[in-house]
DNA sequence: CGACTTTGACCTGCGC
DNA sequence: GCGCAGGTCAAAGTCG
């Protein structure tokens, strides 16, 4: 743990763990994201504290290997100073906010011998995928979207196998995997794909919308694991808490909402440089 | 009996 | 073109 956390970047450990994909890939290149970052991390929900967090927290005390994250290569130094703690706390939100670029790929395959159909040229579009890694017992974290598992794969140079989810809902396309980390078995990783287009089937969620983004229903659907105390390693974005009080599922009720906008992104930290920097080339 | 999981086969993209 | 690895399908099995 301390060797992928505090010796070596994360954008090395995840491309190590997820050797055929791109990660902590910002938008570098000319394929832009169906949404904006901070729409996909539901920001206009974001609970502040996120934000206070990153204000006051150091950041990466390593740059990340993402030559276009140079905003986070050079950390003011008066946030190096404060605990390694919070600096992991920070890094590991950092490092659960992956985000994948699209990828093409086209399939629908026919059984019993009849040919495939022919692939169309239209690239098929992947939705954003978010990463969560969480320590835990449990593969399958729960939240209070419904999942089937659809599949199970063995991961090369992993003794753990890898387990597709589809949510249940059947007009919505939101998917998770769920792996263990090869490098720690404690440390569950869930990746989001998509976004519900419904609000939970088990938490009526009349504040918020019919839509609810991934990232958003992942930061208010916190898994019971959440709610351990952050000295069990709870690896959630969310965890910016000493002991991840606030996380509880009241927190979907008692968070303050953040007005949208600009006031939102007076932080000078971390990772508004990221998101911002990262709108800007939206925009 | 419906919902869900398991699992082997199949499909696709990518690197060589 | 081939092989590999990731991702998905769908039949069969399991469970409540």
């Amino acid at each position: 743990m301390e060797d992928m956390l505090g010796n070596s970047s994360f954008s090395d450990y995840i491309s190590s763990s997820f050797p055929s994909q791109r990660v902590f890939d910002f938008s570098c290149e000319e394929e832009t994201m169906p949404l904006g970052f901070m729409e996909l991390l539901g920001v206009q929900d974001l609970h502040p504290s996120l934000f206070d967090m990153t204000q006051q927290t150091p950041l990466l005390t390593r740059p990340l290997h993402n030559p276009c994250s140079t905003k986070i290569e050079s950390p003011p130094p008066e946030l190096q100073t404060l605990p390694r703690f919070h600096r992991h706390q920070l890094r590991l939100s950092m490092m659960s906010l992956l985000k994948w670029t699209t990828r093409k790929k086209t399939r629908k395959r026919p059984r019993n011998g009849e040919l495939k159909p022919k692939k169309t040229n239209k690239k098929r579009q992947r939705e954003p995928r978010f990463a969560f890694m969480t320590k835990s017992e449990v593969d399958h974290l729960e939240d209070e979207y419904r999942w089937r598992k659809y599949g199970q794969k063995a991961v090369k140079n992993s003794s753990f196998p890898r387990s597709y989810y589809r949510c249940t809902t059947n007009s919505c396309k939101v998917k998770k995997r769920v792996e263990r980390s090869f490098s720690d078995p404690s440390i569950v990783i869930t990746t989001y794909e998509g976004q519900h287009t419904h609000p939970s089937p088990t938490m009526p969620r009349s504040s918020l919308g019919a839509v609810a983004s991934t990232f958003d229903m992942a930061m208010q659907r916190t898994p019971s694991h959440y709610h351990q105390p952050f000295a069990a390693n709870a690896l959630s974005p969310l965890n910016f808490g000493q002991n991840g009080s606030s996380l509880n599922p009241s927190f979907l009720h008692e968070r303050r909402f953040c007005s949208s906008g600009p006031s939102l992104l007076k932080d000078h930290g971390l990772l508004q440089d990221l998101v911002s920097s990262l709108m800007l080339k939206e925009e």
